[in-house]
DNA sequence: AGGACATATGACTCCTGAGTCATATGTCCT
DNA sequence: AGGACATATGACTCAGGAGTCATATGTCCT
């Protein structure tokens, strides 16, 4: 955790040094992201940096959890999902949806998440991170349960090779999402999603029925 | 690629040079590998290194491109079963047994070109190893193309998705074996992999008829 | 033997960048 | 006004480690 200091600034210094940090990191890596530049960047002291937190695997372990924190505030959509019975295939289409979405107006923070949960920052991640995974685990597990109870998805499947299935594809389909989503550039409007419509029925159509003919 | 000095070593040594350094970057990553530590565990002196590599970057490379030879040279069913028209769903069966088999006697090599695959080093991969992405993409899209053709393969589904939705699946569940490999240490014996045989075939089963029901 | 060439070695150089600290600036009380 | 406390700053320290180099060892010719 930060040290008070960082907390008494105000929220917009707060954002600022922190979307510096994200910035970096995802640019350059952990190792190589570059404290000093960081602060420029946020435009503060180098020193200042350290009167906010202990040390840099601190300011990257914050940065982590308020990049989720954020975003999940701004798309606060996933809650109320979490209210409806929903279809766990329609919850792929709307997550899918959401992401690009996300892309348009938080591209930085959207790409250092997934970064995160693809394991590229694996020898740095500590409880609160394997908390957050463990969290996104378990809705998933809900969500197959939930289906397999309302006869949406077959029973005869355990749950945790549903969950592997699930999120092998779901991080795929996100992957080839962003790299559009980057390619594209700026340029991302809000009916752009129709392009990947398609795309992502198919994927939701191989999720359900298979691949086999 | 390294420099003659290199190749003008006994194999064994070559060896013992190459597998400290992916030794030492599966644990501690690019940038955290240190080329004293690597030389120290070859049994050579840092200088030799640099007679050997222009640099640690250049190490690195060719780490990628020997433990790929490697191990095709050592397990090279992969080549023999092009010949045959071999089902995809055979392939993943296979395939899975072989990464099985492979952890069992190559574990570090193993997980290291799995990392790569991953993209943990993508900063660092250069053309050689793009080539190398697309050469096992370009198998696979055969593969499906063979399917579609032989009437395995639904015809409805884009080449391109349905190699997106094979590698997501096929990364997860050998991220589950390797994990599984890891945790139940050195004492892998052949027989072992019939604990797997239900887990893998659930998973054909869901590539193949989806999660649906 | 002696010289020409290839290779091995590890102490040394040198740079980078995380983390520190003495000093400056600001703020808020009485 | 002056002092007590919080925060800002960037020049500085210092460790680690990539890459170098002068020297040693070895090998192979004639």
């Amino acid at each position: 955790m930060p040290k008070d200091t960082f907390f008494n600034l105000p929220f917009e210094k707060q954002e600022k040094v922190m979307r510096a940090a994200i910035s970096e990191i995802i640019k350059c890596g952990f190792e190589k992201a570059n404290v000093g530049d960081i602060a420029k960047n946020a435009g503060v002291a180098k020193g200042s940096m350290y009167q906010y937190f202990e040390n840099k695997r601190e300011l990257f372990l914050f940065s982590m959890k308020w990049s989720m924190e954020f975003l999940l505030e701004k798309y606060d959509k996933y809650l109320t999902i979490k209210d409806k019975n929903i279809d766990i295939f329609d919850f792929f289409y709307n997550n899918s949806k959401d992401v690009w979405q996300q892309m348009r107006g938080e591209r930085e923070l959207v790409i250092f998440i997934q970064d995160v949960f693809l394991g590229k920052y694996s020898s740095l991640t500590d409880e609160s991170m394997d908390y957050m995974i463990k969290l996104s685990d378990e809705y998933l597990i809900n969500l197959i349960k939930d289906g397999k109870n309302n006869g949406s998805i077959r029973k005869d499947i355990d749950d945790k090779i549903l969950s592997l299935f699930i999120t092998g594809v779901s991080f795929k389909i996100k992957e080839y999402l962003m790299n559009k989503a980057r390619s594209l550039g700026e340029d991302i409007i809000d009916e752009d999603f129709k392009v990947n419509e398609k795309e992502i029925k198919a994927m939701i159509e191989l999720l359900k029925n298979g691949m086999g003919s």
